[in-house]
DNA sequence: TTGAAAGCGATACCAA
DNA sequence: TTGGTATCGCTTTCAA
């Protein structure tokens, strides 16, 4: 084991012209606890505490030779570097820290991975924070994070408190919005237009020849903008009477499932059903199944988000699909060219989105 | 907006019993920038800053309407408290560090959904490392964690190397190794045991009467434990000929299709199919439906992993399933209690596993 | 109940 | 190329 906790007290070389405590101080914070810090690898290699930094942060500058002596000295210590003290000082943290309402859904966490490692390898460490689904934890999570001092910020949504918006321009550190687009950024954003997924979904329907219309739509935020939207769009394309029904959000399948069977108790029997989510659409097919209606013969339905499962598992599912990994990649590059002090060529960063087709099978 | 910058200098009361530098210091670290610091808020409020460290740390140690000026003033000055200097005050951090191979496949997100809910509310915060699959990063991004002296880590697998092991000890925090246990902790560990997954599968198969088996395996670390426990289990059962086929990690539903395609080449046409993933396992469900096998009557199939689609896509699907939410939460638990000084009743918990059948439709 | 001084462990700046 | 000194913003300890 290397002489971590012993180095501290026989040493060899007493240089002692630092300003390195020796008497115990009668008063101040207690002395660490047995961490090796700079000043002990300083003081095994006979240099000052700014040399060893110097090796560690720009080795070009120092002697060859005393570099390898601190490296060897390094080692030897099983230095680690406070990087507190070393933000402290600097004030930047090297830390991006995210903000998702969940991670366990798969929606967020494909974001938060290709952020994840695009920020890595520009020496980049990703604080994440979880606010939960109506975002009720944003506030409080949100000062949580600044105290920490990122020095950029990956938030989802574009809806944030008035309380909130003026502690993030406070912050004065690039932040991007994803996941939507409608509002006008606080710094960046990388989304989609939720309005443009639900008329182009109700254009895309109309398109195919379907003449009568249902939907069912959570009661999410940014979920409601897509079907509202759909429902605006089925108006101006003269459609009025839409059969529509609304669900708390998350969804699952058994609110699709239900869904369907209102609709149907509506006297809604055939023609193309929009669901919000891939859950809710994959309900509608199962319940469509157990009733013995044919999909898309007598039930067209299109959902939204392209989850792993309904690429493979429901192929008669008609989806939107979003490039949820793009989404944190173009995150990651606008948060890492701003930070690099590079102007951003765009504020706003359109994914898109495409309408995936399944029908046969 | 409230006067951040021009509280600087503006300043009413001319107390000036402080630290504070009056003349820009000729050398040292640059003046931060426009950020509020304690002594600003203590300035405004007319008192020491150790006062407002109290009244935000311990207030019922400060008199009502100190602590009621005091907030005023942070409430005017927006202060947002620097968390860097008080961890390297104090040498706490309120920050939890998980290392995760992957948060994409959702395999892992449900662990650190339910790790970071319940560290949240004991007022820790979380930072994610993404080490990617053979773990290739774990040593480097170790290095980087443990410099932002995370007061916990959380963290994937027990098989480290060596130096990181001695790393970590150094350490000296908490650490819960996870989704394993057959080797002896560093600290603690939370998990199951792969090997009694894999020789649970085979007995299982065994006594449902099948007697002509085959295994699909992925070459990954865990799930290789698994596969080679269900031969072995198989051997002591007198059954020795078992077709066996390998992929590379991670799997996909494609590599499961192929994987049965092979074993029927060579002559694998009914009997058990155990997978180490039910991504392998749905694969050989779609290739069994393609070629007009029938499930369970000519091929059966045990998956691994319970993923959220197969609980409502694959009915055919028998797996096995981990409480995922569980690991994160008892490794939560067994951080806190360590955290808050109280011994920790188990060093090693077995969450299990269930065999979760499904052979209807 | 409040305040002053001395750190925590690093880096920036200037001087040698 | 190297070292000394003064911070970064907060908390601890002791004294008032």
């Amino acid at each position: 084991m290397p002489p971590t906790q012993s180095s501290r007290t026989s040493r060899q070389r007493v240089k002692d012209g630092g300003t390195s405590a020796k008497s115990p101080s009668p008063r101040g914070a207690r002395p660490s606890r047995g961490t090796v810090t700079l000043s002990d690898v300083a003081e095994l290699a006979g240099v000052s505490s700014m040399t060893v930094s110097r090796v560690l942060n720009r080795p070009e500058t120092v002697a060859p030779e005393t570099v390898e002596t601190v490296r060897k000295a390094i080692a030897r210590t099983g230095y680690v570097p406070n990087l507190l003290a070393g933000a402290l000082a600097t004030t930047r943290t090297k830390l991006v820290a995210a903000i998702v309402p969940t991670i366990s859904g798969s929606i967020f966490a494909a974001c938060i991975q290709s952020l994840t490692d695009r920020l890595e390898v520009a020496g980049y460490q990703m604080l994440l924070g979880l606010s939960g689904y109506p975002a009720a934890r944003e506030e409080g999570l949100l000062n949580a994070i600044l105290s920490r001092r990122p020095d950029a910020l990956f938030l989802t949504g574009t809806t944030h408190s008035a309380q909130s918006r003026r502690r993030l321009r406070g912050a004065k550190i690039p932040i991007v919005e994803t996941w939507d687009l409608s509002a006008k950024p606080i710094d960046m954003a990388v989304g989609f237009s939720h309005q443009r997924v639900g008329r182009d979904a109700a254009q895309f329907l109309f398109k195919k020849g379907y003449r009568r219309f249902a939907a069912i739509g959570a009661e999410d935020e940014r979920a409601k903008i897509r079907w509202k939207s759909y429902l605006a769009a089925l108006t101006e394309l003269g459609v009025d009477d839409v059969a529509s029904i609304t669900t708390p959000a998350p969804t699952n399948l058994w609110m699709g499932r239900d869904g369907l069977s209102k609709l149907i108790a509506d006297g809604f029997t055939h023609g193309a059903v929009f669901c919000s989510s891939d859950a809710l659409a994959h309900g509608v097919l199962v319940e469509a199944q157990a009733r013995g209606l044919s999909v898309p013969g007598d039930i067209a339905v299109i959902g939204f988000g392209d989850l792993d499962f309904a690429a493979f598992t429901v192929p008669a599912l008609t989806t939107v699909r979003i490039d949820r990994f793009a989404v944190g990649r173009l995150a990651a590059e606008a948060i890492l060219s701003r930070l690099a002090g590079e102007p951003v060529a765009e504020k706003v960063i359109d994914v898109g989105f495409q309408i995936i087709e399944r029908e046969s099978t």
